[in-house]
DNA sequence: TTTTCGACCATTCAATTAAATTAGTCGAAT
DNA sequence: ATTCGACTAATTTAATTGAATGGTCGAAAA
């Protein structure tokens, strides 16, 4: 029952590598077995669709992410500043995350139960560990009551909602290296925002 | 030359009907044509394609809403109190084109380029709205210096996401009732954040 | 027991073609 | 200025087919 934990980390770097470069739908199961020297049959052995690797694939950048920020939240650095370095490795990840599905923020993707799950999920995550950065300031005098849960809710969907913006128009799927900068500013400066705004 | 412009508008208005109702493509010249008491050939006598009859259409909400709001800014109210109507003002217009459209804000349209333009020019409008909003504010000694055009477009790009974002979860072509009364306390917070934040 | 694979099935995808619908044109009539 | 019948060209749709691919299974190797 216990698979080798190795050889499914293989797999889903060759995975990873292959959908960044074609995106889902013209990678094929055959030619990750080949990647990793197994035949296709072998691949389902250790995934059952190939829609669970694909999950598996984006849920491993999404841990690398969320262990990114727990070591940023135990950084001695201020509340405000924590939420600035969040906000760019947020980014950070949805540009890997781009390069990787092509068609995960493209219809109809994101309406597809596969993705869904997944990023409700990932919402959730990221809700607590803003959360957790935001009462930190809290606590340490650095921010006022008035940042409630529905706040940081608000917060998130600002950015969620600035990504899509940029995502409308990609071409050759692909985010153009002035929209990124310029998005990258847009969210800084929302950043700035609510942190003078919820200033103590 | 000059196209009788009575015409013209009962054209536009029965063609947004139909729009609004089977959306773009399965709209047929024939039927609107129709709807007005006129041939097919006639129909391009007013309109020299379907896609600028459909600009025609998008425009006219478009200058609803500018007047709409242009009226508004000259309303003896506090500047903040018009950047909240501006903001619910807005999300209808655009409740209105998504009816209207069921494809406007669907792929790949969006990347469309006869949309692009109507969007992208509807943009600048705003843009000007909201700045002589917030001149205003500024000028009465509401709003403080800091809330230059930059935030301006920031605030409007944050519209414009927060809008994005609910469509990404748009079923049978319509907004779901709950998704949108969500969406509007959302922006509602987003004004209420730049209102206080750029308080003089 | 875990892991591998060849052979197989069923489904989806891509390319083709043909038929039908529909956008758009034009010249003549009103 | 306005209307339309008759026409063309382009697009859409449906049906067909063959190939590619996701997924299964039982047997064998490690």
């Amino acid at each position: 029952m216990e698979k080798n934990p190795e050889k499914v980390n293989s797999i889903i770097r060759a995975a990873k590598q292959r959908f960044a470069h074609y995106g889902f739908a013209k990678v094929t199961m055959e030619e990750i077995a080949a990647d990793v020297d197994l035949g296709k049959a072998s691949l389902y052995y250790y995934f059952p669709a190939k829609e669970d690797l694909f999950k598996d694939v984006i849920r491993s950048e999404q841990n690398e992410f969320i262990s990114e920020i727990r070591s940023l939240i135990g950084r001695k650095i201020k509340a405000s500043e924590k939420l600035r370095e969040y906000v760019n490795h947020r980014l950070d990840l949805f540009h890997k995350l781009l390069n990787l599905g092509t068609l995960i923020f493209h219809s109809p993707f994101i309406n597809n139960s596969m993705c869904r799950s997944l990023f409700t999920e990932f919402e959730k995550t990221e809700l607590l560990l803003l959360d957790e950065i935001i009462n930190e300031g809290k606590k340490s005098g650095e921010f006022n009551k008035d940042f409630r849960g529905k706040i940081t809710k608000v917060f998130l969907h600002i950015l969620q909602g600035l990504l899509l913006r940029a995502m409308r128009d990609i071409n050759d799927n692909q985010i153009e290296k002035s929209a990124l900068t310029e998005l990258r500013k847009e969210m800084d400066i929302v950043v700035e925002i609510f942190i003078i705004n919820f200033k103590a």
